[in-house]
RNA sequence: UUGGUCGACUAGGCAGUCGCUGUUUAAUCGCUUGCGAUUAGAGAGAGGAAAGUCCGGACUUUACAGAGCAGGGUGCCAGGUAACGCCUGGGGGGCGAAAGCCUACGGAAAGUGCAGCAGAAAAUAUACCGCCCCAAAUUGUUUUCAAUUUAGGGUAAGGGUGAAAUGGUGUCGGUAAGAGCGCACCGCGCUGAUGGUAACAUCAGUGGCAAGGUAAACCCCACUCGAAGCAAGGCCAAAUAGGGUUCCUGAAGAUUUUUAUCUUAAGACGUGGCUCGCGUUGGAACCGGGUAGGCUGCUUGAGCGUUUUGGUGACGAAACGCCUAGACGAAUGACUGUCCACGACAGAAUCCGGCUUAUCGGUUGACCACAAAA
RNA sequence: AGCACUUUAGCUCAAUUGGUAGAACCAUUGUCUUACAUACAAUAGGUCAUCCGUUCGACUCGGAUAAGUGCUA
């Protein structure tokens, strides 16, 4: 294994609605009380990560943002484990009445089904 | 002390580790030589409401010589301001013991409309029950007179309806009974004087009750407003399709002196194993419009702090100092330790001035004292 | 971010110059039928999103708040 970068700059993350639709096409889901992720396999050798925190789900702009910064952090502090995959973090409607604590515990759970779904294929 | 009223400030702190977004300095690399990337250092990085989008501006595009109509907004007076529906001071009205708070507060004697039900009558006032006068008839009675009925007239004191009924009060006068019919006081209108920039207040005289409500109904008066919004707007600009200009290739026919133009065929491509068939169709360069995408607008501003100064105040003036987010799948976080009051509402998206709404608390200033306690 | 609009019965919608809030479907009851459906008749169901104001009186007029919908790259 290389060694662990945690750092997440700009290559680490989704940009355009072309990058979005390529995963959306043709992806392999995981699921959870809290999320949708969505993978689809690339070619950069490193992850990516993209959010779609739909304000439907969560209607102010504080709870928004903390939820992708806790989606950000996660994501920096794991990518060495995640390969060359494009993920896709969708928000579920129960998300908005979870606590904070219940949200973390299951950003870490989603990630480990999807590296667990990854040793799997 | 306690209770209350009105402001001002603040919005967890400290240390460590890992990260994010701009700025800036240095080094290295790349080439378009002034830009991009990487690494390292320095320094900065959400709010009092960033919110709601309820008002007002700046800015941009559009329409524009100027003015008016229509439509919208505001509405006691004066001032502040870039402007406002905001703020300050003052006046009127209401609430409170007080400090203080609330107040869409112009015009109903320019015009139009509306008022269900109830009630006699809902805007020209009128008269249901009453009250009173006069006449006639009947009954009682010697008569005067009393009662009842009918016809005519007077009255608006009393009753009753309604949200609202044409000023209120009276041991007053007056009357057949009554009535602003007269008188006194209060209210109201008009006129004048005084104070005040004004709203308005006070005083005097006078009128003799007229002029009911509704303008957050139309309307009138005064002042004021063109429309759209940074997803505005500006610049660069791939691929595909289409437009224009120029040049080039070639078979036949028609027109033509030729150039050239038109038509047809060939050729090419697709379909298909192949033929036939069917469908599409010249090639190249340049130009402008313009999509994806990128850059810009993008933060130095009606800015902040201190001192002096004018003003009752909102606010203004001068001097000195300061630079304080600028993202675009969208930056302030996570973890650990520690302290305490144990951390609310809540996240910039062009920028300002207000208003409104949400909010755990903490610090601090001024003022009030009815009642209760000391 | 900017802008426009909506909220009435369980559901879909009405309600004009401000004066008892109605219709269809649904529900309940009755008639018809052995029973069900259909049909017919009747009944119930409303804080008119919330709060404050104007008015004698507000679904309607004015203001504030909440929830929801749509448009603009």
């Amino acid at each position: 294994m290389n060694t662990p970068s945690f750092g997440f700059q700009q290559e680490l993350r989704l940009l355009s609605a072309k990058d979005f639709s390529h995963v959306f096409d043709q992806a392999f889901k995981v699921n959870n009380r809290a999320f949708t992720l969505l993978a689809r396999e690339n070619q950069l050798g490193h992850p990516r990560l993209g959010l779609v925190i739909a304000k439907k789900n969560l209607r102010f702009a504080y709870q928004r943002n903390y939820v992708k910064r806790i989606l950000r952090e996660g994501f920096r502090l794991q990518q060495s484990t995640l390969n060359s995959y494009d993920l896709v973090i969708l928000t579920r409607r129960d998300i908005a009445v979870l606590p904070k604590t219940d949200i973390i515990r299951h950003r870490d759970n989603l990630f480990d089904r999807f590296r667990r779904k990854c040793r799997q294929s």
